[in-house]
DNA sequence: CCTTGACCTTCCCGTGACTGGAATCTTTAT
DNA sequence: ATAAAGATTCCAGTCACGGGAAGGTCAAGG
């Protein structure tokens, strides 16, 4: 399978799957003609890739999981524990995205949004 | 005020506020031995740059506020428009990382997390 | 056989918003 | 006089790619 054919297949820009060879997460096979020829266990890792990146694992966190992954005699426990650290950061993400939600909405609700220069937005940037 | 002083008084770093005049945000004079002169509209501007970055606005979204905060006849719905804009943004993340969250839960939840190799994470990033 | 167009290759630069570090002044304190 | 603290510029790196240039390869059509 040429890089066109697998990028279809797994959703992946090809440029995407360039730079995941690049640092070592796949490593496809080449042809005579220089073209990266990639076999099943490739599409299977990039699909993996595709689906930890989509819940938000950074891709050191997808190297340690692709490595858990081809480990067979691996302890659940240690995938547990990185999709555990991962849930802790999404968590704190969405914690301070809604401190930063509240607070924003309450200036934009005291804020007329009308011709009027006096607006309780910038004066709350402004100072406390 | 030197800029160790605006940092300490701002709570910015003094890297960031040598960003901030390196792409225009503030324009600090300058002293006979080189060292940049903050003045109080400088401080203010940083105040209120900080407050803005930490309500998540973007340093574009930054400029056009601080723009409009300079204006003393802008009308409060340009400023309403801008953050209304943002709060969408922080909508829009704060649901795509619930849903992630949602999701590596359930894989979570599904996962003994002990010695042996089994394991639902896994299985759940190989495919649907 | 030649050309066209689709596909592939590498390489380098740009993103956002800084952060770290090196090499070099200037000021301040002892 | 010297040492430390604080200032300056500049360069490089971060993360996870994306854009685009310059060029090699392949399949189809004339």
């Amino acid at each position: 399978m040429n890089i066109g054919e697998i990028a279809e297949q797994t959703g992946l820009p090809a440029k995407t799957i360039r730079y995941y060879e690049d640092i070592g997460l796949v490593t496809p096979q080449r042809g005579a003609n220089g073209y990266r020829v990639f076999r099943e266990t490739d599409a299977y890792k990039l699909t993996f890739l595709g689906r930890a990146r989509a819940l938000g694992f950074s891709i050191e966190q997808c190297r340690e999981l692709l490595a858990l992954w081809e480990d067979r005699s691996r302890a659940s426990a240690d995938v547990r524990a990185v999709a555990l650290g991962h849930l802790d950061d999404i968590e704190a993400k969405i914690s301070a995205l809604a401190a930063m939600r509240d607070t924003l909405a309450e200036l934009v609700q005291n804020c007329a949004g009308d011709d009027r220069p006096d607006c309780p937005i910038l004066k709350g940037l402004e100072g406390p």
